[in-house]
DNA sequence: TCCCTCCACTTGCAATATGCAAGCAGATGG
DNA sequence: CCATCTGCTTGCATATTGCAAGTGGAGGGA
């Protein structure tokens, strides 16, 4: 049964976790940026994000089990946070997101470039990049194919091209 | 080009229009509940929405081009809403999150019937549904099959045996 | 050892969004 | 003609967001 929130319909228990402006822009640039510490994502944020609203979300999501947070051994006042099991299994609504967001908004060229090949990748795409996130963020056996590093590098292809 | 946001990407293009605690409960109570009017919308929600929130949501999703809003011919002063092709065609995104809700929160069992039949159902359930909610909301020829129905049924099947 | 810089994170405060309760005006129906 | 209903607004308290500045501990060079 639904225990403290508005309802136990899964949507709305997903809404009240992620349904807000932050959650998920966080979660991304962890997930497809590989931004791990705080600085990273707070200095590389294409959206500008505050500095307290990161580090209120970086709490929250931790608390919630969707990032953790281990201390940097090179760098004792640095924490690394990673994706969990949880966030991980994100990728499908994210994907799906992108693919909403690509056809109903209008959105950087340069910046869809990725939402556009996660979509026609489709589910067996998800996947694969799904065990590479398992593999960078929970020590899982490294993938055959590095979804990762096609992503990215088409990214910096539009990148170029815009000059 | 990104015209007024914080950037260009289409995920946060998405999170800007949807990345709220209610945008995305408003629409997926017209398409799953088929609630088409203000009242209707406001009585029988799951998880009380407040009157002004809903007022603001429903303007802000018509201006967005999410749902579109007519007279009602027999009810002078009601107003009917309906979904667009866009907001159509979020039936992907919603059923994800509640694929997500379901696995990584702690639904009520009769609520998250449905989730369970869409994401079994997968992408080719989900056309179907799309085409019976062109049906429903923009007067598209009917769908041979009536995925709301099954839905529905099993909703409250769900409800019968919780008792 | 001293000091300077860096960096993760806080704090103060104004602006905006949310939530609740009450109100209002036009329509409906007897 | 009047009571009621209904779609929507208003007022106001509280919570969340956004910006700018600050803090305090580590790192590192002399």
């Amino acid at each position: 049964m639904a225990q403290h929130g508005r309802s136990g319909c899964p949507i709305n228990l997903t809404l009240e976790q992620l349904g807000d402006r932050w959650s998920l822009i966080v979660i991304r640039d962890v997930m497809f940026g590989n931004r791990r510490s705080y600085g990273a994502l707070l200095s590389s944020s294409e959206e500008g994000i505050a500095s307290n609203i990161l580090a209120d979300r970086l709490k929250r999501l931790t608390a919630a089990g969707l990032l953790s947070r281990e201390p940097d051994p090179a760098h004792r006042q640095k924490a690394i946070y990673s994706l969990t099991e949880a966030s991980i299994e994100l990728v499908p609504l994210l994907a799906q997101m992108g693919a909403w967001g690509r056809r109903h908004t209008r959105p950087s060229r340069e910046l869809s470039v990725r939402a556009g090949l996660l979509e026609d990748g489709g589910p067996p795409l998800w996947e694969a990049f799904m065990d590479e996130l398992r593999h960078l963020h929970l020590a899982a056996p490294p993938p055959e194919r590095s979804v990762f590093v096609e992503l990215q590098a088409a990214y910096e292809t539009a990148m170029a091209e815009k000059g």
